[in-house]
DNA sequence: CTTTTATTCAAGTAATTTATTGAATAGTTG
DNA sequence: CAACTATTCAATAAATTACTTGAATAAAAG
């Protein structure tokens, strides 16, 4: 049995895998998937790729094992395969932000405020919410907070966050969150909020990665 | 400043390091070089692939910042570019032997004794290293051995356990471990030494994810 | 049973990737 | 400086990938 392909064989799988991380696209539809389950057409129009185009990334997916689908009447509807390919795309991303100048340049310039938003770490927003000292926004549409959210947390997508300013508590600190690390709903949020002089920071990654770490999650209402 | 532009720009630029990650002999390479450093040639020779080839990896390696070189004389050393490189490729180990079928079965058929030989985590392996509890085996080779290795371990290629038996305690516990957790030689070693009568154990991964966990190192001697 | 909707399939094209080969370069050694 | 070694470069062929287009399914609704 001469163990020598076996090697090889190992890591001709593990490169489907990395087969699968290996275009934007994909990795952008992986994004939405982590936000809870969508449809093929749901994707398609977030994506913005025809949904033959996406039908074939979704497959792809699939036969890597970083997703799985399920058929309701008309519609398929895929999900992740797990919590640990959350956790593969944040580990994927970190070593592109710290390797990649020109991942480190393009987050410079899009999200300059970057430094001076102080983001908190989720233990910390953790504490802070069970002793009731902030607000917490999702700025994710409201199908994705529906499919889940920080407890607690209140839906305002970000066009309408002026209106809902008012109802805001102006004296308590206010943390926002949305997809991922680098969503820039949330870092736009906390600069408006600012603006308007209201203590406001960013929680260190999104959504996704606080389901994955095994913090409580709220559903629906 | 149309920012629709930015997550597709970001995305892209993360499929870059899943490019890397997407072709089994770059996996290879990565996992030597999890090893520590290694000229071009040195490369070529255990992966088996051409110099040129080796070198053309290499580069494309570099450029998605997985790894970085180092020019000494003649030779080019590489090296990966940070333990996070280590921690992506355990991610991606686990996530494609959790979803992916062909994984299991692969690692069914080649690594079949695999439930019997009850793994020793990390932490408890240092715990027994403190204690004097076990002998250590690293069943590399001594190149790889003398660029870092477990405190106390002993280097013993696999051909020459047989030739090294009489000089082991027979009453002690052994650990062996070599390049990672799917690293034929130490499940190799272990099965052979119980053949023998003597109660051993395999270390549930190798000596990279012992060093990127930040675990004591031993170099040279 | 026809129409509509959501998804997949199949075919085709342009672009990219992988590996091979032989030449080019840079540093070392005799 | 001529010969040698380690690496890279350049050109190529074969295979794979990404996306488009239009047709094929399959379930639901009229």
């Amino acid at each position: 049995m001469s163990s020598g392909h076996f090697k090889q064989d190992l890591f001709a799988q593990f490169a489907r895998v990395g087969k699968a991380l290996s275009n934007g696209n994909r990795l952008e539809l992986l994004e939405f998937l982590a936000q809870g389950e969508h449809s093929v057409d749901a994707l398609a129009k977030v994506s913005g790729l025809s949904v033959a185009n996406t039908s074939q990334h979704l497959q792809q997916l699939r036969q890597s094992g970083l997703v799985l689908s399920r058929k309701e009447g008309l519609k398929v509807h895929y999900r992740l395969s797990g919590e640990d390919v959350v956790e593969l795309m944040s580990v994927l991303r970190r070593v592109a932000e710290r390797h990649l100048a020109d991942v480190q340049q393009l987050v410079q310039s899009y999200l300059t405020v970057k430094d001076e938003l102080e983001p908190v770490p989720r233990d910390e927003l953790l504490e802070r919410v069970r002793d009731d000292l902030v607000t917490v926004l999702d700025v994710r549409p409201p199908e994705e907070y529906a499919a889940g959210h920080v407890p607690g947390a209140i839906n305002v997508p970000l066009d309408e966050l002026e209106a809902h300013l008012e109802q805001l508590d102006p004296g308590q600190e206010i943390v926002a969150y949305c997809r991922g690390p680098h969503c820039i709903l949330a870092f736009e949020a906390v600069a408006r909020l600012r603006e308007k002089g209201i203590a406001a920071h960013r929680l260190e990654d999104g959504f996704p990665e606080w389901k994955a770490a095994g913090l409580p999650v709220d559903m629906a209402g």
